[in-house]
Parts: C-alpha cells; sequence; structure tokens
DNA sequence: CGGTGCGTTGAGGCCCGTCAATAGTTGTGG
DNA sequence: CCACAACTATTGACGGGCCTCAACGCACCG
C-alpha cells in the first residue's frame, strides 16, 4: 500500500509485539506500515475501576482496543432504571465507528488496560484498508451474536438459569488466552451490576448464587472469586 | 469501476427503479452499472406468511431486500423455548454476510416480497465497493442498538409496559413511507409471537392488551387491526 | 471506633405464569 | 349459506417465582 521508499520490511512497532489484538483483534488486519502509522498516534492508558469509558449520548470522539480487564456496556430509562446490555472483554474492539453518537454508556468493570485511537485516524485508516473495515464489521456482528444470545436468557430463562449463564458468559472469556470456561475467576461486577444485566435485583441473584454453591456446583471466596468445581452442572444449569 | 466500453451512462434496471432499497437501503450505495450487475442474477419472491427464510445452522445461501412486510427473527433453545429476537422491516436487508452459518431463524410474519442476491455476487460487490460494504456495516449496527434496545425492554420493563412498547416499534417501523407511529395498522404477529418476543405468555400480553383498550389508548378490531388514539398515551406506557 | 459500601438472609406480598373454560376467527366442504 | 373443525384470542381462578422491605454480617477506611 504504502509507496514510500523503504529501507527493507517496516518493523512491528515495539508497541504491538506482544499485543492480542494484532492476534485476534483488529490490528491483525494491519500490515507492519499500517500498524506503525496507527502507533504513531495510540496511547495505552489504565482506567481504574469505575471509570467512564463513554457515555451515551455524548460525541465520540475515539475508539480502543480492549488490552485486558472488562468493560460494561449500560443503558439508562428516562426513570433511572438501568440494563447492562453486554459485557467486552480483550481483545476486543470498543467505540463505535462511523457514528455520531454512542447511546450506550462504556464503564471500566474493574482495571482496564486501553489502547486507544483518534478517530478521525482509524476512520481514514478503515477506508484504505478493506481488511480492517471487514474486521470491524465482524466485531459488530459477534456483538449482534452476543445481544441476541443474552435476549433469550433475558426473555426466557428463570433466574437460576441466567445466574449459571453469567457465570459461565464471564468464565469463558475473562481470560483471552484460555480455551472455554476458566475454572477460577475473579468476578469482575458487584452484585447489582449482575443483577442489572440479568434482570433481576440483588437480592435473587444473591440467592442464586448461594444455591449454586450449596450444590456443590460452585466455591465462592471473598464474594468475588468464583470457582467452577462442577463445569457440566453449571452448563446444563444454564439451560444450554 | 468498470472498465468496459460504455455507450453512455447504465440506465437504472426497471427491476430497481420503484425500489426502496435504492434510497434508503443498501442498493442506494450503488451506480447504475453495479445495480445492473447485481439485478443480473437478483429475483424477486413473494414470500407467503410463515415461511422459513432462513434457518438456524444451516448454511447461508442467499441474501435479500425486504421489499414489504415483516420478517421474524427468532432463536430455540434446545428445550423448545422459543425467543424472537428482533423483527425487520422494508427496506431493510436480510441475511449475514461473511458468516458460515447464521444461528437465527428468519420466517416470514405475513406475506413478504423479497429481493434475494445470489450470495457470492453479494460478496463480490462489497469486496469491490466501499460505499456497499459501509452500508451492511451500517445495517449491523442498527441491528446492534435495536438489539440492545430490546435488551432494556426485557430486562427492567412491566409486563405493560413491554406490550406498549412493542405496539410502539410495530407502528413505527410498519410503513416505509410514514414518518413516525402509524395511526392504524395491522399486527403482523400473533399473540404467541409477540408473547415470545416480550418475554411474556400470550394470556398477560392478552390482558394488557385489554387494558390498553380500555384506558382509550387504543382500540382493536379482529384482533389484529391496531388503531392509536392516543399517541403519547402509548409513549408514556412505554416507559420512555 | 463509627461510617460506608457491599453482600446475605428472612418474611411477606404482588405480578405474572399456569391451568382451564369460553368465545371469536378463518377456512373447508356440503 | 350454514355446519363444522382448527386455530386463535380472551377471561377467570389460583399458585408460585421473584420483588420488596428490612435486618444483619462483613470488609474497608478515615
Amino acid at each position: 500500500m504504502s509507496n514510500m521508499p523503504d529501507t527493507g520490511p517496516s518493523p512491528i512497532p515495539v508497541l504491538c509485539r506482544a499485543c492480542e489484538a494484532r492476534h485476534r483483534g483488529i490490528c491483525g488486519a494491519l500490515h507492519p506500515a499500517q500498524l506503525s502509522r496507527l502507533a504513531r498516534t495510540a496511547i495505552r492508558r489504565e482506567c481504574p475501576s469505575g471509570s467512564n469509558l463513554a457515555s451515551a449520548g455524548s460525541p465520540v470522539t475515539s475508539h480502543a482496543n480492549i488490552l485486558s480487564g472488562v468493560v460494561k456496556l449500560t443503558k439508562l430509562m428516562p426513570d433511572g432504571r438501568q440494563q447492562v446490555v453486554g459485557l467486552q472483554f480483550a481483545p476486543d474492539f470498543l467505540g463505535r465507528p462511523f457514528a455520531e453518537v454512542s447511546d450506550v454508556t462504556a464503564e471500566a468493570a474493574g482495571t482496564v488496560r486501553l489502547c486507544i485511537f483518534q478517530r478521525e485516524e482509524l476512520e481514514e485508516m478503515a477506508v484504505e484498508s478493506p481488511g480492517l473495515s471487514r474486521r470491524l464489521h465482524a466485531q459488530a456482528l459477534r456483538e449482534l451474536d452476543d445481544a441476541r444470545d443474552w435476549m433469550l436468557t433475558l426473555g426466557k430463562k428463570s433466574a437460576s438459569e441466567r445466574v449459571a449463564s453469567v457465570l459461565l458468559l464471564i468464565g469463558t472469556h475473562i481470560d483471552p488466552e484460555a480455551e472455554g470456561c476458566s475454572p477460577s475467576f475473579e468476578l469482575p461486577l458487584r452484585r447489582s451490576d449482575i443483577a442489572d444485566f440479568l434482570g433481576l435485583t440483588i437480592e435473587t441473584v444473591s440467592r442464586q448464587i448461594t444455591a449454586l454453591r450449596r450444590r456443590g456446583i460452585i466455591a465462592v471466596d471473598r464474594n468475588r472469586l468464583i470457582t467452577v468445581l462442577d463445569l457440566q452442572g453449571l452448563e446444563s444449569a444454564a439451560g444450554g
């Protein structure tokens, strides 16, 4: 693509060498030269738990790759009711290409490390690189699948199935390296976040976690550390 | 794009002249020459109510524009529970570009007229035309927004709010020409479909429709024809 | 230590699901 | 046109699952 004089093949930017997003994320579509260009204006940042990464209704100025951590996407009703509409994990792409405003709020659930791009830079590259725009499209389709899967959870499952489902969801995504469900992991969400994700109350979530514990399917340490003792049991408790 | 000898500007194919999709749908991104190419292999078909347009798990062989009618997207749990995960209206694009299999089932809710493309044809054109692939991307993002909006409905709203929401949703989309909510329209869904969309039972849906009727917000004729008597009332009943 | 945020547990009530009977609608065939 | 069947929708009675309200335990922090 680049017709500038070269002193050999472009090296992969230092910043990108060990980055997960270069393999399974959107940067996998880019040549070293394109990576360099993007890396020039990209900045990495560590966001503490609870920081606001994007607000509903405010203009989108940047996009980012999630390097580590979990991002919580929420929607708010005029009267204050809140729904968590999705979770995103490394190495997901975070942001909304070509959209003026986002109507979801993104918040760090636990510490999150981001690689942040300037909006114009990324969109210009997407126009030039069909591979990149295709990965962005694929990411949108994946999120759409996730959203529709979760609609099934919200519309049809019982409280205990929902809680088992959210544990499976988090367990299978929290470690970007792992295949399948991690045997043990730290919940990035409070009970109230889980409740808002599941369409339940904190009390019901708490009771169902206790029930799973009593049935020997999971163990819970200090309220946040989940150990899956019986994965098959958890899967069947999630109802498919 | 085309470097073939021309006898002047390509005419717009007859098939496409009056088509809604050429303005607001994906075909709006195409030049007359591209339209002609696509129109050569495209076929129009009228699908009777209930026909299966795409099955979960089976390979995707074609894509289509919805010319008229309503398409119901559903997901099925192993034990038979069913969730309607979305409705699509003219001039929406129906299908899943670049995906091997679709995990949702698409079914005609009422008579549907489609303009069907061969999969390879469309995907080749998407590679060649950035405008087209961008419209496909935009459609995916719109569906994602719709899905997340509906997650809020499923997770947080009461039965009466849900029923008001679905009436508003259908009323504002069923007529592609109209601005806002149509004052009167025919429901494309049975009560059981509405229930599966809302995460409720048919009995609850029926009771809530009766309640809206008694409150003077809507009128119902022959179970399917809805007339909105008090749009503000309906909107506030939907809870925002 | 008291305050604050988070999570658990219990008691009671309500919304909506379940079950059952009835009524309305559509299509078919005499 | 009516009779009939099949499907669809409404209405009622009742029970259960989850919400509500409240008290308590626990960890953290000034």
